[in-house]
RNA sequence: GGCUCCAUGGUCAAGCGGUCAAGACAUCGCCCUUUCACGGCGGUAACUCGGGUUCGAUUCCCGAUGGAGUCACCA
């Protein structure tokens, strides 16, 4: 077997969209899987939707992801150019040798002859009126300089199959297909003929790509045959999904990599998840690393069916990623997060990251975390009143005046300490510790959710700044008792 | 609408003629706990519907329904 060669073929249009993230990670994940080459190729011959700077887009996506190309615009591998528009001269030589076996044909009909064919839908088929111009007539227009576009020339009877890697049996019925324009009139190729061109001069032996491909694949084929050349392996990819009906697309927005990025969330996380999302890995093990994702990629877990997005999903597994980080790790990915929250340049961020890792799954959350540490006003008190811990807001009172009582004339601010004058306090009142804890934890803070326990969060904040808050509370809680 | 595909819980999905129909996320409950979390344990929840084939269908075939894709001088 020839050595397996896969590509991705982005166009340049702007960020890089989730769906297409995951053709990319499975075509790389197939090619190395398979010991074999992945190409990347830039299709920029659309100019009117190129967007400046979409290519550096690219090229950070990919290595932000962990794809790494093996030949590309930046990477010369003996098949260049990558760049679809430095190749522009040579469709149209390609398009005459097709048209030389028989594969393709000069159309000179106009956009009033055109749109005379079109039924009542609106739906035109092309009649394949020029095919029967003889060749010197051809000739004679061209030589005319008359405006034409090259056709590909389909059978009209017969049936064109193929066996689709996770598809499998596709086959469609000849008069279905449409003799599509290959040259456009103004010279260039359509990115249908630049596809197989490119493709075969790559020697891509594997396409993967999203089914929107799967019944013009045939289309493809019959290029390749008329050519004479090796038609490629396919590997056609179901759509992801926003919801049942929609497509995840660009015009929805927050798909695409980059947003996911600024949310907080970690680079490989996004990758696991979209390698899991249709296609499943042999074992039960989801949390998968890029190295283990080449090793156990396989075309058998890949699912027919389009899937839809659950960000809830990726969130946890991006938990999951931010738990086994090393606290001085999660400070320096987090910093951007803690540079925009109120305790920017306050505390020590490694200090706080190993309170905040086992509680925060998307760097997104960290300002809302912390920022009760600079921040602290009236709250809600009814926060006090817990069933579970049998604390209403009278008991909170009592226990947070004892509390303060206490703990005033403590000069060992620190959480092991604190913590062991608490219990002892509890005991000394026959009271369960919590029913300590839970209103000190409250009352310092104001938050339902903090990011440790009522101890941590005292040391942190420091015994004057604890103090203070204490007393507001213990204010604040006895006004409403009145 | 024509054509091509697809169809297991709310979501991702395993399954490839005989299973009490995996697992994960979400959700709910319990436990642990020094409150917030982490963690542990458990619960609820699915084969779209009809016909066949078969001793036996989630699994194979046909149809219906639902869904996706495609019908450009766009990629």
């Amino acid at each position: 077997m020839n050595k397996v060669r896969t590509r991705f073929a982005p166009s340049p249009t702007g960020f890089m969209h989730i769906g297409n993230l995951r053709t990319c990670l499975y075509a790389y994940l197939f090619a190395k899987k398979n010991n074999g080459t992945f190409v990347l190729r830039i299709e920029d011959t659309d100019q009117e939707r190129y967007v400046e700077g979409a290519v550096d887009v690219i090229y950070s996506t990919l290595k932000k992801a962990g794809i790494e190309h093996d030949e590309g615009p930046d990477k010369d591998g003996g098949y260049g150019p990558y760049i679809q528009s430095q190749r522009k001269s040579l469709y149209l030589d390609y398009a005459k040798e097709l048209v030389e076996k028989g594969g393709a044909y000069y159309c000179f009909c106009d956009k009033a002859r055109l749109e005379s064919l079109k039924d009542g839908n609106g739906v035109a088929k092309y009649d394949k009126h020029c095919l029967s111009l003889s060749k010197e007539e051809v000739e004679k227009r061209l030589a005319n300089g008359e405006q034409y576009v090259i056709r590909q020339n389909i059978p009209t009877d017969g049936v064109s199959e193929y066996e689709d890697m996770v598809f499998g049996h596709i086959s469609v019925p000849n008069e279905d297909m449409e003799d599509g324009v290959l040259i456009k009139s103004d010279g260039m190729p359509t990115y249908n003929f630049a596809n197989v061109v490119d493709d075969h001069l790559m020697a891509i032996n594997y396409v993967i790509r999203g089914v929107e491909y799967l019944s013009s694949t045939p289309k493809y084929n019959l290029m390749y045959d008329a050519f004479g050349w090796e038609r490629p392996h396919y590997m056609h990819l179901s759509p992801i999904m926003k919801d049942a009906q929609r497509k995840l697309s660009k015009r929805y927005g927050d798909a695409n990599f980059e947003d996911f990025l600024d949310k907080g969330y970690l680079p490989e996380a996004i990758v696991n998840y979209i390698a899991l999302l249709g296609w499943s890995p042999k074992g039960t093990d989801e949390k998968l690393s890029m190295q283990q994702l080449k090793e156990q990629f396989d075309v058998d877990g890949i699912s027919k069916s389009p899937s839809i997005f659950d960000e809830a999903k990726m969130r946890w597994l991006n938990g999951e990623y931010i738990k086994q980080m090393p606290p001085t790790e999660f400070a320096e990915v987090a910093r951007p997060y803690f540079e925009q929250s109120k305790v920017a340049g306050k505390y020590d961020y490694t200090e706080l990251a190993k309170l905040l890792i086992p509680r925060v799954e998307i760097l997104g959350e960290i300002p809302e975390k912390v920022n009760f540490l600079e921040e602290f006003g009236k709250y809600d008190t009814s926060m006090y009143e817990h069933k579970k811990m049998k604390i209403t807001k009278e008991l909170a009172l009592a226990n947070l005046v004892a509390i303060r009582e206490e703990l005033k004339d403590v000069d060992d601010w620190s959480d092991g300490n604190l913590k062991q004058l608490g219990t002892a306090l509890a005991e000394k009142l026959g009271i369960k510790s919590g029913q300590i804890f839970l209103p000190l934890r409250l009352a310092i803070t104001g938050a339902q959710s903090t990011p440790g326990g009522a101890t941590e969060m005292a040391e942190l904040l420091g015994k004057e700044e604890s103090m203070r808050r204490l007393d507001f509370s213990i204010e604040l809680l006895s006004k409403e008792s009145i």
